[in-house]
DNA sequence: TGTGAAAAGGCGCAAAC
DNA sequence: GTTTGCGCCTTTTCACA
């Protein structure tokens, strides 16, 4: 299903994932490769699931979403056997951004953002709170952002 | 400096973040648009910074970094005089997808992947721990992940 | 601001080497 | 893996409402 990744197949991704706008062409000569099986190795890594997605970065600031906030969440052990519907929710939130499951003190562990104090609060308290079987939720507040990428480390 | 967004722009952003490779031209048909207003629009967010970049999502199971850790980092009061050494060498790994400042007891917050723990564990003995003034460094394992998005919401 | 049209060039894609 | 090529589509810019 899935070949092994070159070390060619490796420096396409690298460039990928920093700028999505490059074309297979200037790939292609970046990689000093020609164009064709280029093209041919992107495509190949589109189909394969390597490559998930191509998606424009915004700028939270710009768009009024000062605030980042960690929250651990850790369930009654009723909810428990309930999971699918807590991260069936969770997942439509448009304001969580980021949910794992966690091994230790709590059960999850969640990324959200807010436009401030005020809106995070609410999102809180109207939201994830109400949800059956939450049984605390420890707020953790980002301040400053010293790195933010979505590029994955391809040694 | 940066023109408030209208719903119209929010729209093309929805779509945009969620799919880059739409073209002007598909976007404008989706939000009942013309073409050239709809360039004009996108084009300028991108000027005003709204939209950073485009960038390739990977899946970082199928390149083999099945692990993301949370790592909460404490330096020590000597340390805090000099955080710029400490952000400087942060952003350098690879490893870190993301640091936050945070209020409360730890100082950072990282996000780290690795392949599995063996490469965590030298990441962290060998790299973190081995930055001067690092007093604690407390590992929190994600085990499956609920929900990832890039997408910001825009009400 | 929006509309419609139009030029030019690039790009995806495939075929032949 | 390479070079070549065709045709579409995209970006970009007009003039105009």
């Amino acid at each position: 299903m899935q070949t092994p990744l070159s070390s060619l197949d490796r420096k396409i991704l690298l460039l990928l994932q920093h700028n999505a706008d490059l074309s297979a062409a200037e790939i292609a000569e970046k990689v000093e490769l020609s164009q064709s099986p280029c093209w041919r190795r992107i495509h190949r890594m589109q189909e394969d699931g390597v490559i998930e997605r191509k998606v424009a970065l915004l700028n939270p600031k710009k768009l009024g979403l000062g605030m980042t906030v960690f929250v651990n969440i850790k369930l009654s052990a009723h909810g428990r056997n309930n999971l699918a519907e807590f991260e069936a929710a969770i997942v439509g939130y448009a304001e969580v951004l980021e949910c794992h499951t966690m091994a230790g003190e709590s059960d999850y562990l969640l990324k959200v953002v807010a436009k401030d104090i005020d809106h995070y609060e609410r999102f809180l308290r109207d939201h994830l709170l109400q949800r059956p079987h939450v049984q605390e939720a420890h707020s953790h507040i980002a301040m400053s952002e010293v790195k933010r990428t979505t590029e994955l480390p391809l040694d």
